[in-house]
DNA sequence: TTATGTGTAACCGATATGGATACAGAAAAT
DNA sequence: ATTTTCTGTATCCATATCGGTTACACATAA
């Protein structure tokens, strides 16, 4: 899979992380080591999906729109992963065969099931659990 | 995710379909809609994960090395996709952030609770229970 | 009115994906 | 023994995706 579900949430954790004070993108971008362009594109994202909301001008930036214990890993990822699918199905099996007429039906039910399991256990975590773990293992350290 | 464990998951109940006679990796690529060689680089992947063995020659072609009802999703999951993993995360935050230095930490620990819920229900089904639910769509049309 | 920061578009290089051709080698068929 | 069949693997290709980069209009705060 690609990063972005890993950059959103260690956007959202940031956020978390700064108590109410707005981050920029480049700040932001600066934690993952990555460009601002790519963190506003995923703000963008987790803007419209409700979980940030962004302060336009000087001193602006982001801002979680609800407490990190109301935000799962499991509303990061359905507002990241538009498709919202680990598995892919091969395109346009032979209709005449009796396997390839009907295993993308098959597989597709069982591709769901999976996918829920992985969703339920998503939904399990709230970025208030990552930063709580980040946080012991600063005090830590 | 690319369409690889799909076809995998197609060529092995396809197998099962045949009843013990040995199946071109050509007889596969039509049912499958897909060229031979893709089908046999996928092959070449089930065998070396004890899956499939192949009969060369006249008459040949790739046969269940098991019974479907000993193969399971989580099986062929394992053989294909040589990352195993759903979730990936960016390279190399800063790790002069409180956040950038232990979010992979912090994150690797989740997403891989999350890819053990996605396994377990994968080894819930078998190919034989794709075979038979095949079996079931084709006495009902 | 100026400075700051977002939102978005456009472009790029690197990589992954699956399709296509080719061919050496193994085994069956004759 | 020779021919045919089929695998296993290498190579090449077109396309798509990913993340990085530059650029700029627009909104807001200072």
């Amino acid at each position: 899979m690609n990063t972005r579900f890993a950059v959103a949430t260690h956007i959202l954790t940031f956020l978390a992380y700064q108590g109410g004070e707005p981050a920029t993108s480049e700040l932001i971008a600066a934690s993952v080591n990555t460009n601002p362009t790519f963190i506003r594109r995923l703000l963008t994202q987790l803007a419209k999906a409700g979980l940030t909301t962004s302060q336009l001008g000087a001193g602006g930036g982001a801002l979680l729109a609800h407490p990190a214990s109301r935000i799962s890993l499991l509303d990061v990822y359905r507002a990241i992963d538009e498709e919202q699918q680990v598995f892919a199905l091969h395109d346009a099996p032979n209709p005449q065969c009796p396997v390839g007429r009907n295993i993308d039906a098959v597989l597709k039910g069982r591709m769901l099931e999976a996918e829920r399991a992985l969703q339920a256990q998503l939904a399990q975590t709230t970025i208030a659990d990552l930063a709580a773990d980040i946080a012991e293992r600063n005090k830590v350290a």
